[in-house]
DNA sequence: GGAACTCGCCAC
DNA sequence: AAACGTGGCGAGTTCC
C-alpha cells in the first residue's frame, strides 16, 4: 500500500501561513492591567523584605555568612549548597546533572530546617515577581502585551514563545495562577476564551501506533485510563470511584505513572512519585498506620497498602515493575511493539517522519525517537485549526480576535454578541473539519472551552457548555 | 563587560 | 540495556 503523506514541501507552506497567522494574533496581543503589576509588584516586595528581615538574625543565616568567602547572597544556589553540603556536611538528597548537591525545592524540603522554609517562599515570590509581573511590563505597550509565538525553535517542530512567554504562565499552584493570571484580559467588554484539545497526546500517539485498546480508551466515554491504573496500583475496586480520596489517587496515577511511561519512564522513579502522591513518602521508606489518604473513614491508604503486603517502599517498587510490564505487555502491546519497530526505522534510516511532512533527524535517544512524532504532530493539528479560524474569522469579519496559542489551546478576545457562533465555529473547525481532512486521524478528537465573564482576567474563566 | 554556562522553575 | 519528552527565562557564576 502506498502511503500518501505530505511532503516537505506542504511543511514548509505549512509553517509559513503559520508564522503569519501567529504573526496576526502577535500584533493583537492582549491587555494587561499595569496598575495591578506595578501594585502587586510592591506588596510582594515588601512580603519578601519581612521575610528576609527575620532571616537576617537567625543563626543559619549568619554561619552562611561566616562560612563564604566574599559577599553573600541569599539568592545564590551555588552558595547555599556550599554551607548545606561543605560547611554542615548535610548529605544532599541528590544531586544536579553536573553531580552538585542539589538545592531544588524537593532537596531542600527534606531538611525540615525552618530557615529553608523562608528562603524557598522568598523564591517562589521572586519567580512570580520577576519572571512573570516583571515580565509583563517590560514588554506592555499602551496597555497591551504581544507575546511572540516562534516556529523555528524546537526539534519536534511544535512551537516556543517569548517577549513574555505566553506558554508557561502559571497554573497548577493556585497562589501563583491568581497573582499571575489576574493581570490579564481580553479588550474591555469582552471575554477571554481558551478552547484546548483533550489529551490530544494520547489521541496522536494512536494515530501512529493504532493499539486497539488504547483506541477503545480513547472511543468509550465511559472508560477511564488513568482511573484504571489507579484501581490496578492501589489495589482498589470498582466502588472506590464514590470515595473522597479516588480523585487524589486518579490523579497519582495519572501523573505519578501513565503520563511518565508514554514519556519512556520507568518504574523506578515512578513508585516514589506515587508513594509521594498518596503521602506515604519521601519521610518513610517504610510506612506505618494511618498514613496517607483516608481510603474509607479510618482506613488509610497506608493500612489498605499493607493489608494487601505492600508495607515499604521497595515492595511497592516490585509491585510497580509488574504492573509496567502488564501495562506494555497485556494493556498496550501493539502500542509497545510500534515504539521498538519505530526505534528499530530511526536507526536504520537515521530520521523519522511524521504525518504533517516533517522530519526529525539528527541523533536521538529510543525515546526522543518515540515523543517527538507525537508532540509534533499533536501541535500541528492545533496550527492547522489555528490557521484555519483566523481565515474563516477573518473571511466573516467577525470582531473576536486570536491572541495566542499554548500547544493544545486556543486563546481567544471574543466580544459577547459573537460568543455563541465563535463557540460554534469552534467545533466546526477544530474537530470536524481537522477530521475530515487529515485521514490518518483515526480517533474522535475533542474539545474543551473556559470562558471568563465580560471584563474579567485570564483567572476567572468557567468551564463553558458548547453543545 | 559581555558571552556562555548552571541551576531552578514555570508551561504542555 | 537503560531509565521523562519539548521549551523560555531570571539570577548567579565563570570565562575570556
Amino acid at each position: 500500500m502506498i502511503d500518501i503523506k505530505p511532503s516537505k514541501a506542504d511543511a514548509y507552506k505549512f509553517f509559513h501561513e503559520g508564522v503569519l497567522a501567529f504573526n496576526r494574533a502577535e500584533e493583537q496581543g492582549l491587555r494587561i492591567d499595569l496598575e495591578y503589576c506595578e501594585r502587586v509588584q510592591k506588596e510582594l516586595s515588601e512580603e519578601i523584605k519581612t521575610i528576609l528581615k527575620g532571616f537576617y538574625q537567625t543563626r543559619f543565616y549568619k554561619d552562611w555568612n561566616r562560612s563564604t568567602k566574599g559577599k553573600p547572597n541569599i539568592n545564590s544556589n551555588s552558595q547555599l549548597g556550599h554551607y548545606l553540603y561543605k560547611v554542615k556536611k548535610l548529605e544532599p538528597p541528590k544531586t544536579t546533572e553536573t553531580g552538585q548537591g542539589s538545592t531544588d525545592e524537593e532537596a531542600l524540603e527534606s531538611f525540615d530546617i525552618p530557615e529553608i522554609k523562608d528562603l524557598l517562599r522568598v523564591r517562589k515570590l521572586k519567580k512570580i515577581r520577576d519572571t512573570y509581573l516583571k515580565g509583563f511590563i517590560k514588554e506592555q505597550v499602551d496597555g497591551y502585551i504581544h507575546p511572540n509565538f516562534n516556529l523555528h525553535t524546537v526539534r519536534t517542530f511544535r512551537s516556543s514563545g517569548n517577549s513574555p512567554n505566553f506558554q508557561n504562565i502559571p497554573k497548577r499552584d493556585k497562589e501563583a495562577a491568581e497573582v499571575c493570571r489576574k493581570a490579564l484580559f481580553a479588550r474591555p467588554g469582552n471575554h477571554l476564551v481558551e478552547v484546548d484539545y483533550s489529551s490530544i497526546e494520547v489521541c496522536i500517539s494512536a494515530c501512529y501506533h493504532k493499539d486497539p485498546n488504547m483506541i477503545k480508551y480513547i472511543e468509550d466515554p465511559e472508560s477511564d485510563m488513568h482511573g484504571d491504573m489507579a484501581e490496578q496500583i492501589f489495589f482498589l475496586d470498582k466502588l472506590d470511584k464514590s470515595i473522597p480520596g479516588h480523585k487524589t489517587l486518579r490523579s497519582a496515577a495519572k501523573n505519578g505513572f501513565v503520563f511518565p511511561q508514554f514519556y519512556g519512564d520507568y518504574y523506578g522513579n515512578n513508585a516514589p512519585a506515587l508513594a509521594c502522591g498518596w503521602g506515604g513518602l519521601p519521610e518513610n521508606k517504610r510506612w506505618g498506620k494511618g498514613q496517607g489518604v483516608e481510603r474509607e473513614p479510618d482506613l488509610f491508604l497506608s493500612d489498605h497498602l499493607r493489608k494487601n503486603g505492600i508495607r515499604s517502599l521497595r515492595s511497592f517498587t516490585e509491585h510497580i515493575k509488574k504492573i509496567e510490564h502488564h501495562f506494555w505487555n497485556q494493556r498496550f502491546p501493539v502500542y509497545n511493539q510500534w515504539k521498538e519497530d519505530w526505534w528499530n526505522e530511526y536507526q536504520a534510516k537515521g530520521y523519522i517522519d511524521m504525518y504533517t511532512g516533517f522530519r526529525c533527524s539528527g541523533i536521538m535517544s529510543r525515546n526522543d525517537a518515540t515523543n517527538y512524532p507525537i508532540q509534533g504532530t499533536a501541535f500541528h493539528c492545533l496550527l492547522w485549526a489555528f490557521i484555519k479560524l483566523d481565515k474563516v474569522i477573518r473571511k466573516m469579519r467577525l470582531k473576536t480576535r486570536l491572541i495566542g496559542q499554548i500547544h493544545d489551546a486556543i486563546v481567544l478576545d471574543v466580544p459577547p454578541d459573537e460568543l455563541k457562533k465563535v463557540s460554534k465555529i469552534l467545533k466546526k473547525v477544530m474537530v470536524d473539519l481537522l477530521v475530515k481532512e487529515h485521514d490518518w486521524i483515526i480517533v474522535p478528537m475533542a474539545i474543551e472551552m473556559d470562558v471568563g465573564g465580560p471584563g474579567e482576567s485570564w483567572n476567572e474563566l468557567k468551564p463553558y457548555e458548547m453543545k
